[in-house]
DNA sequence: CCCCGATAGCTAATCGTTTCGCTGAACTTT
DNA sequence: AAAGTTCAGCGAAACGATTAGCTATCGGGG
């Protein structure tokens, strides 16, 4: 590889002309720019970035970390942030921290090793597990999952508004005994969405009966025995409110392992399922997430804070969450009533 | 953030002491080694990349350039990849070429200036667009699709066989008149599967017939509208080969929008589509790819190479495609062979 | 008692950029 | 014509690590 001083030669200047072309950082005159540009063409001269990065201290790098890449949520979240960060002149670098606080961890120090300019992350750990030294430093934006108590910027999706949008629906169509899939409780996600629910019960004088409300992991295998475990006593719900996509299709299966029929025999309703699992039949009736643009509007925070025009101390955008009615709930039937 | 130097200052020893002891690289006394380690502790030290790699000369960075971030089979990939690069101690950086030959481009001179140690690509271009100097001196696996007369190393899936698998089936259940979905016919992936197809008529002394054949991008979109036109006809096939997942979403929107039911008026059988996909109703005949398989091998080839444990030329590995048998192919009825 | 070999640890060069501070030619201003 | 300005372009010092080559210390053999 040519470098920089095979271009000075070549071109017959210094190396500082050379940068100042390449940077426009500096006047140069029309001869010598030609000269210099003739010569990056002919050596095929690409400037290392380890070197720039040294010296000027950034990496053009943008670290995503999300919890789970096999969920197409996710999946959907990196398609989006991939276009925004090439956008911004910036490259991705991804991680998989599969829901696990140690991997995370490692992951944090990793970013911080790359020299990363910046990061985006989706959270898997409780508030309590997070040094405030492990944020600082580095431009970060929470996306999804907001950490009480830290100091990062952060882009959210207003849960407790899901949850309660999904259950009034169950609940208009006539439902009473609603049962609900939901994630782990120590994750803002799954207590906020289950708080929206037990909001819209409360709002007509319900409570949902404590064997209606399991939690799990958000994984459709732990999704599957918890639905199959509920949905197999004989007072069981006759709606169901899944707090996340995946957990969705786990759900689905263990109903249609059990013998009934969504919509007619029970109702399904979830949050954050992604469109492109859009093949599932019936189609889910759920509240969607606004991915891409809660993804741009992650990295225009993002690179806000790296660009350093932002003064303000945290930003915390929530986006509103969105009923897209499917064909998984039907009204309550009288003789199961 | 604390460099080496202040590491070595609070040690009381040198730096090339403290970089012994970070890299493991020459014997260190207990001591000194514990007073170094108790330093880097203290200040919180984590070394610079960038330095690290301006001396090296490495990075310990993976590309990963996809042609499609939005098709849950490369974000499969992606999956796998991540975790492969993670095992083997690097950090992925993803980019998504979005089928576009010019993006590919501006990607690959990314790569070259980020100084990536090595990269997998899934090529969008034709074998003609690319210049033999944009794979020069950076390790490079070709996942997916070969280039001819390329020098870099391949791992791809046999598309002739899966072609030929899936029309085959087809034609077992009596199909005869038998049209095909296919993809760009630059693209070897598309030319392989639609020659395995022919492959397999021609053993029965058959031909597709011309306007049985069509050819679009592999999007959604545009097999939904060449299936539609093609279903459309009267002389329409009985059985549709398809010869990439997200195709088939396409292909299946079709059908349903022109009033046929699948199976029972038409059958479809489909190449390389995901599991995941796999809520579709009913569910899809296709030949799947070992898409975990495929790719930690591609990083085990790459990682080979990047570590110079390789000396052979060009290696070349072939999965073989595996059938797998759904819903959506029905014998052929008598009244509408 | 001297010399030599082995080796722990240090000094300093190096990687390829950016950028500060300087030089000196060309122009202005009196 | 002398003095002051301007500014294109250069030289060299960073940036933070690795590493070649050197020094000094120690133990052992003759």
């Amino acid at each position: 590889m040519a470098t920089i001083k095979d271009v000075a030669r070549t071109a017959g200047v210094s190396t500082a002309t050379v940068s100042a072309v390449m940077n426009d950082t500096a006047f140069v005159s029309p001869e010598l720019r030609a000269r210099v540009v003739t010569a990056i063409r002919e050596l095929r001269y690409e400037p290392s970035l380890a070197a720039r990065n040294l010296r000027r201290n950034r990496s053009q790098l943008i670290a995503l970390a999300v919890a789970d890449l096999s969920n197409p949520f996710y999946a959907r979240i990196v398609w989006s942030a991939e276009a925004a960060v090439a956008a911004w002149g910036y490259s991705l670098v991804l991680f998989n921290s599969d829901e696990k606080p140690d991997t995370e961890r490692r992951i944090l120090s990793r970013i911080r090793t790359l020299g990363c300019d910046g990061m985006v992350l989706v959270p898997v750990g409780a508030a309590n597990q997070y040094q405030p030294h492990e944020f600082e430093g580095i431009a970060t934006v929470l996306l999804g999952r907001p950490i009480e108590g830290n100091s990062a910027d952060t882009v959210s999706i207003d849960n407790r508004a899901a949850g309660r949008q999904a259950v009034d629906y169950l609940l208009d169509l006539g439902h009473r005994r609603i049962g609900s899939v939901t994630g782990p409780m120590q994750l803002s996600t799954s207590k906020g969405r289950l708080d929206g629910m037990i909001d819209a019960m409360a709002a007509r004088g319900l409570t949902p009966q404590p064997g209606h409300v399991r939690s799990g992991e958000f994984r459709e295998e732990a999704a599957y025995s918890v639905a199959r475990d509920m949905m197999g006593s004989p007072d069981r719900p006759t709606a169901i409110y899944v707090a996340n996509g995946v957990m969705a299709i786990g759900v689905m299966r263990a109903i249609a392992d059990l013998g009934l029929r969504c919509p007619q025999d029970v109702s399904v309703a979830s949050t954050d399922t992604v469109a492109g699992a859009g093949g599932l039949k019936p189609r889910l009736t759920r509240t969607e997430h606004p991915i891409a643009d809660m993804t741009n509007e992650a990295l225009r925070l993002l690179v806000d804070r790296i660009e350093e025009r932002v003064s303000e101390p945290v930003r915390n955008i929530v986006f509103q969450p969105a009923l897209i009615v499917g064909e998984s709930c039907a009204p309550l039937r009288k003789d199961i009533g």
